[in-house]
DNA sequence: ATGTATGCAAAACATTTGCACCTGG
DNA sequence: CCAGGTGCAAATGTTTTGCATACAT
């Protein structure tokens, strides 16, 4: 759980946009939003807020290795508390869940591929597209 | 080798933006080519062309399964044809250039990750960043 | 002919930036 | 107090769309 030490920590003072976004990020329901979520967010919560803000600081927050931000289909970007571990994703195309996890044979052979290639790996995305399990079953998932 | 046959069979008449099109990006150095750079290609071949037509029919070709519409980081996106194996990518966050590789074993885990998690798999993507071989050897890329 | 495509300009988005005002330490 | 942060509005960069004209069949 992170708090203001945390910000200070990157050299990032302890203002109350910053507090409540990390705050947002990291109580809510969904742990993957966009910067427009967490601007609505705020606002629902009372908050003065300016979308700038919002994406001000979450750069800041992903500069800080606070948070990671994903890009995929579909144009905007994701944000998502850094827990420290690395994982991968599944994305509902019908209801747009996001679905974490970690294979360790797959991040093995990433490694591995890279390594052949003489390619300094820096970072690497696996983004699963499809639909999920809820919409299988009750023909719609929470969303839609 | 595609043709105004395909064209056709994709219900899109055999125009000459969409031929040239085709041409430039079958016959391209460069497999993966952003919308810009395939309108550049065809002022350069002294071609009538505007922006917008080239992204209307990248995104025609791309509906039609002719060709393949890659999201990476950076904001714009980059085209390649469909050859019909599916393969992955490593970018080179120096020169940008990118490198397509397919590991059996990756695909089949994304498989058994899918389905454990009753996920209906439509597509998947996978992306690793880093600094190509190139750019150790000879401290720059061919790009940069 | 005639339904589609095209080019241009304007619109639509997501995101970033300039600037005057505000605020945390 | 004062550097750094914020809100607002305007700018940016990419992609999409409306519309009158041009083209393939």
């Amino acid at each position: 759980m992170k708090d203001s030490n945390d910000l200070k920590k990157a050299g990032l003072k302890a203002t109350l946009p910053r507090l409540k976004i990390l705050g947002i990020l990291e109580n809510a329901k969904t742990r993957h939003m966009t910067a427009e979520d967490v601007y609505k967010s705020m606002l629902a919560s009372g908050e003065e807020a300016g979308l700038a803000t919002v994406y001000r600081v979450l750069t800041q927050f992903e500069a800080a290795g606070l948070v990671i931000r994903h890009n995929f289909e579909g144009g905007r970007a994701v944000f998502e508390m850094n827990q420290g571990h690395h994982h991968d994703h599944m994305v509902c195309v019908e209801c747009n869940k996001v679905f974490e996890f970690n294979d360790p044979a797959i991040e093995d052979r990433q490694r591995r591929v890279a390594e052949k290639a003489g390619f300094v790996m820096e970072e690497h995305s696996l983004h699963i597209y499809g639909m999920c399990d809820g919409m299988k079953k009750h023909g719609k998932c929470s969303k839609k």
